[in-house]
DNA sequence: CGTACGCTTATTTTT
DNA sequence: TAAGCGTACG
């Protein structure tokens, strides 16, 4: 193994020989191959065995690259290697251990859909209030209380409310528990209580596992870096790479304090700094440090590369959503004549609501492009109805799966039917299919006849192959038949197909060839003892792998997605859109603690995405919400330094605009000495409104200003105000007093 | 039992 | 604007 390909602070890392490390990992550091080449060092230059080593990643995507990536440089098989997500290396110690966990050997998991749906089954069960207790919300509370490691008993709630919340809670836990279901959050929390309370399970895994990797260290949250300390109490060492300046997930339990205190207690003296940028120009790495440095509490560090200035950043302020849209097109069309690709084009935006406009003129011109995020294979209507199928034939006792297709395709089992089955099962505590039998109703009952053919496939299906059984269970359930009597059927269908070869590309991967799917193999982990039936793996894989969002075709086209979805990603030329206060900054993060730097450091991530070219542009006005909203521009574009800017003079369209609408009046001038639209003015009633000012209500008080739109009659303002929150107001109507600019 | 209409609401998201 | 939800109707 040769070290020779890095760089001076990379060849550190890889090679420390003692102790806990936080490897500090800017942007285009290097910092996959850092991780990548320490597991390869470690095996063949330090006669580890590739059995201790733990890598653990947050997406499938990163745990499947690191592992192709660690086989390509190392001559053995790494398929036993424990390299995961943290969502699927827990389950992975919670199938070995399932009697220690308290789980049934066949438990499966919940996706957050699954979970909701659960919720808002037991909220109704139990006659609670959803307007008062709405599903989402309790749903945020159990997992951010799982997240935090508390169950319902560790739970201090301050207020009947949350007193409320607690018991819904503990109803949640009983009726995962009876249904043999965990969700997610669950996964880690039960790995870890399986760890604290089992010794002899918890020194198995602290002596076997001797290097632990975590990769993106700035996006744990507290569970998991417990179970990460926990695991290393027996002497493992730790190898944390991150970069608190692309911490962007705070919004769902990320914890960045994490690094800080990995630093303090584990890797004090043993921090490296990866400097040393290969992706971006000059002018664009300088720009985003600028940006960057102007964030708090920082652990610091400075992006360089050795790549040359390059093309200064472009900015661009255009008068409409629309006219951002257009000029976008014509600057991609100018990139194309300098012989750029469509594919190394992203442009990127806050909120996904952004994308249509977008979309609309990509569209209208004819250009191919590529929508990231929204539905993925396995979250498909038609292949949850499939999986849900699979999982009462695996185990019928799984009442949110029965719910789900007890009626469908329809089969004349009603509201009516199904509410007199929950009472029954809730009466004895059992599960749906179990409480049929019970329930009044005679055996030719359509309910008796559901739970008949659900036995009756089981027994068919388990000596089956793993894909010759999802293909039986999607013909004999009617799926197949329904959906072909369905106008919009045909593609739903091929999805159906798609699921049957999924299911055989799993047998193939897995080595499962030829088993009957219902068989209990030889463990596949002697160490651990873990053994799943091909169905249990199948079916555990669809939960936890939720699939690729459909890829549009056209091999060169443009690329669009939110700026957390471009995270990880680069390209050579980057369109940063909407650059607009109260759109980016969002205008809901400035209420949040900390919510600020979180959207610059959502800045510095978009930033950091180009190679080449890097566009940030603006619209003065913007279709939000069904309405025209005047926007000022963000104060992330007055961040980056003038020297690495180059303004795009929109003079031409701004004076349009201002002819044809004339809603307000030019002044002012940015501090950056741009021409900005400072003219956000809207004058009413002789009043001049900005988005900012202060204004007093006689009712609701002060506030801020943070939106204008309409003209005229229809002229309105969302204020914020102190006491009662955020509210629109009709500015013809409201009797505003203005007491600050 | 399925559809149609009206009301509400509106970051970011992986597992 | 437009999607998601719940109720009312055929």
């Amino acid at each position: 193994m040769t070290l020779e390909q890095l760089n001076a602070p990379q060849r550190q890392a890889v090679a420390l020989e003692e102790g806990h490390a936080l490897i500090l990992a800017g942007a285009g550091s290097g910092k996959t191959k850092v991780l990548t080449t320490r597991i390869a060092w470690l095996i063949s230059n330090q006669s580890v065995s590739p059995l201790s080593i733990l890598a653990v990643t947050f997406t499938n995507k990163a745990a499947k690259e690191m592992q192709s990536r660690v086989a390509a440089m190392l001559p053995i098989d790494t398929r036993g290697m424990w390299i995961g997500t943290f969502h699927g290396l827990c389950h992975r110690m919670l199938r070995a251990h399932s009697r220690d966990a308290q789980l049934p050997q066949t438990f499966q998991i919940l996706d957050s859909t699954d979970q909701l749906a659960l919720i808002k089954r037991l909220l109704k069960a139990n006659s609670i209030d959803q307007e008062k207790y709405p599903a989402r919300d309790i749903q945020r509370f159990i997992s951010s209380c799982k997240e935090q490691g508390q169950r319902p008993d560790a739970v201090a709630p301050e207020d009947p409310y949350s007193r409320r919340l607690v018991e819904i809670y503990a109803l949640y836990e009983a009726q995962c528990q009876r249904e043999g279901v965990v969700d997610f959050a669950e996964l880690l929390l039960r790995a870890l209580e399986l760890l604290q309370r089992h010794e002899a399970v918890r020194s198995h895994y602290q002596q076997r596992f001797r290097h632990i990797l975590v990769d993106e260290f700035q996006d744990t949250n507290s569970l998991q870096y417990q179970w990460l300390k926990l695991l290393a109490a027996g002497g493992a060492r730790l190898f944390a790479v991150g970069d608190d300046d692309q911490s962007i997930y705070a919004f769902r339990g990320a914890n960045v304090g994490n690094m800080t205190d990995f630093e303090h207690h584990y890797a004090a003296g043993n921090v490296i700094r990866l400097e040393q940028n290969y992706r971006s120009h000059g002018h664009i790495l300088d720009a985003a440090n600028a940006l960057i440095a102007q964030n708090t509490g920082r652990l610091g560090k400075n992006l360089w590369t050795d790549a040359g200035q390059g093309e200064p950043v472009r900015v661009a302020q255009l008068p409409s959503d629309h006219a951002e849209a257009q000029w976008v097109l014509d600057e991609i069309r100018a990139l194309r004549d300098e012989g750029l690709d469509h594919q190394q084009m992203a442009i990127l935006y806050r909120s996904n609501a952004q994308s249509r406009v977008l979309e609309h003129a990509l569209f209208t011109a004819g250009i191919a492009y590529r929508v990231y995020g929204g539905l993925r294979f396995f979250e498909r209507q038609e292949i949850k109805h499939a999986l849900a199928y699979l999982r009462i034939v695996h185990r019928i006792d799984e009442d949110s799966s029965f719910l789900r297709v007890v009626n469908f395709p329809a089969r004349g089992i009603g509201a009516r039917s199904i509410e007199a089955l929950n009472d029954q099962a809730s009466r004895n505590q059992t599960s749906l299919a179990q409480a049929v039998a019970h329930v009044a109703g005679k055996a030719g009952s359509a309910l008796a006849q559901f739970v008949m053919l659900i036995q009756k496939t089981s027994q068919e299906v388990f000596v089956l192959p793993l894909s010759e059984a999802v293909d039986h269970v999607i013909e004999v359930s009617g799926l197949r038949t329904y959906y072909r009597t369905q106008r919009d059927g045909s593609e739903r269908i091929e999805n159906l197909d798609e699921l049957v070869n999924a299911a055989k590309v799993f047998e193939l991967e897995q080595d499962l060839a030829g088993l009957p799917c219902g068989q209990r193999p030889i463990a596949s982990d002697p160490e651990s003892g873990e053994s799943m039936t091909p169905l249990e793996a199948f079916l555990s894989h669809a939960a936890l792998e939720s699939g690729d969002t459909q890829a549009q075709a056209g091999q060169d086209a443009i690329q669009l997605m939110t700026i957390h979805a471009a995270k990880g990603l680069e390209f050579d030329a980057v369109f940063l859109t909407g650059l607009e206060d109260g759109l980016f900054p969002h205008e809901n993060s400035l209420y949040e603690l900390g919510g600020l730097q979180e959207e610059r450091r959502l800045m510095y991530v978009a930033m950091t995405r180009a190679r080449k070219r890097l566009y940030l542009s603006l619209a003065q006005s913007r279709m939000l919400h069904g309405q025209t909203r005047y926007c000022l521009p963000s104060r992330f574009v007055d961040e980056v330094p003038e020297q690495h800017v180059k303004h795009l003079s929109q003079r031409a369209a701004v004076d349009d605009w201002l002819g044809a609408a004339a809603p307000a009046r030019a002044s002012g001038r940015s501090a950056s000495g741009t021409q900005l639209s400072g003219n956000n003015g809207l004058v009413v009633g002789g009043q001049t409104f900005r988005v900012g000012q202060g204004v007093r209500h006689p009712r609701f008080g002060e506030g801020t200003i943070l939106g204008l739109s309409g003209l005229g009659l229809d002229a309105q303002a969302q204020i914020h105000f102190l006491d009662v929150g955020t509210k629109t107001l009709a500015l013809g109507v409201a009797k505003l007093e203005i007491i600050a600019a």
